[in-house]
DNA sequence: CCGTATATATGAACTAGTTAGTACATAAAG
DNA sequence: CTTTATGTACTAACTAGTTCATATATACGG
């Protein structure tokens, strides 16, 4: 299959080989959590070996700390956030909620990530460098806009940022993580398209119903 | 140990027996999740043994779908609903959420096994007998709570109840199933009495916020 | 510019330890 | 003598991780 190579050529192989792997195991560990996954079904469904997985990673322990720290690294990217300087607070705070919503659906795998790291009672996250550097910049953002949409008395003093961040979190995420129990319950499909945007548009009248002020 | 037995007092070991042995299994379930839990681990916690385990449960599915089922018997037994029928539709909301709450919050195996179940892609609630009409008394206590209310113009029109236990759950859940990674993000620790207090009350405040008349 | 050492990357087969589940024997009660 | 309950020892399959061999490209001294 590979034909002469330059150094330059090795490199980006190496890195998609590094990277496919990473794809591999995202959807394995996200699928079947990190005691569920096997090392050899991860390897046969790459493009590269298990051999590579050990050389490349260390072990399963280092493969899924890869894995999550990749998937924390894509959620904070999301720095849209300045887009709603311009918008009335309650507008700005909607879209942030909308824009919540729509990662954490769009994400299943990341949402499960997190649901698995908190069964292993985060044993893995803590070795994620800076992660709490990268999350205080979504509490920023949220701050700015309630002490903007305080100012135009909009919306109630005193709530805290992070309080906030919590309440919008928790609602988005029990959307994806709870889908399974959920329709087995209640009979509700959670991942259909209708029930999704009755509740993203929901979610959002409930966040903001809580900020307005009196 | 076990002197002369009676046919009444067999029986009655071998229900302390199984009983134990749920209790066992329930810790360790929630603590691991089902793949990550140990048969043999399981077995040596236990006053019984790996046999028992096999002769009374079939085997590690049989045991955890068990441990389900007794952990989804627990949480409907309280029907202390029709306490509230006195009071008003407000207060018997809020009382309503903060027993929400409180359950949550001392039952974190209870949320664990249930975020263990959607990891699993909900394959063994589906086997619990009757899961879905157990679950319409919650929704219809609900139903009478909101339909009170909004006699009472104290409520708006036209909530869904389901869409309303949704969101009670997704605040009450997410405070005991995210404890770890919010604690590695933010910094908060969501277990410690001082933030339970808090928070029971602010899911409390939201969720009747959102319900309330404009 | 050639050869040799060195770092990077990869394949194939093997292994030690674990893990769910079983076979067989037995004991007590009805 | 049959049903229920239980202890001991075993096993087949799995699973994470390793060993050894090797290929290719670059570094570097002569």
């Amino acid at each position: 299959m590979k034909k002469k190579q330059t150094a330059e050529s090795r490199i980006l192989e190496a890195d998609q080989t590094r990277t496919n792997i990473l794809e591999v195991a995202t959807r394995e560990f996200a699928d079947k959590g990190l005691a569920g996954a096997r090392i050899d079904e991860i390897a046969e469904k790459t493009n590269s070996s298990k051999r590579m997985i050990y050389y490349y990673f260390g072990g399963k322990d280092g493969l899924y700390e890869a894995v999550l720290e990749r998937a924390y690294g894509h959620i904070r990217k999301r720095e849209a956030e300045r887009l709603f300087e311009t918008m009335p607070a309650d507008e700005a705070l909607r879209a942030l909620i909308e824009l919540t919503f729509d990662y954490h659906a769009s994400h299943p795998d990341f949402v499960r990530l997190v649901m698995n790291e908190n069964i292993h009672h985060g044993d893995h996250i803590g070795k994620i460098p800076g992660i709490k550097e990268r999350n205080r910049s979504v509490i920023a953002s949220l701050k700015t806009i309630i002490d903007k949409g305080v100012a135009a008395r909009l919306f109630r003093k005193g709530v805290d940022p992070v309080d906030l961040h919590m309440s919008i979190s928790a609602l988005c995420f029990f959307n994806v993580s709870n889908r399974y129990t959920f329709e087995a319950n209640f009979g509700v499909d959670l991942g259909s398209p209708k029930t999704q945007k009755k509740r993203r548009a929901q979610i959002a009248d409930i966040i903001l119903a809580w900020m307005k002020a009196d």
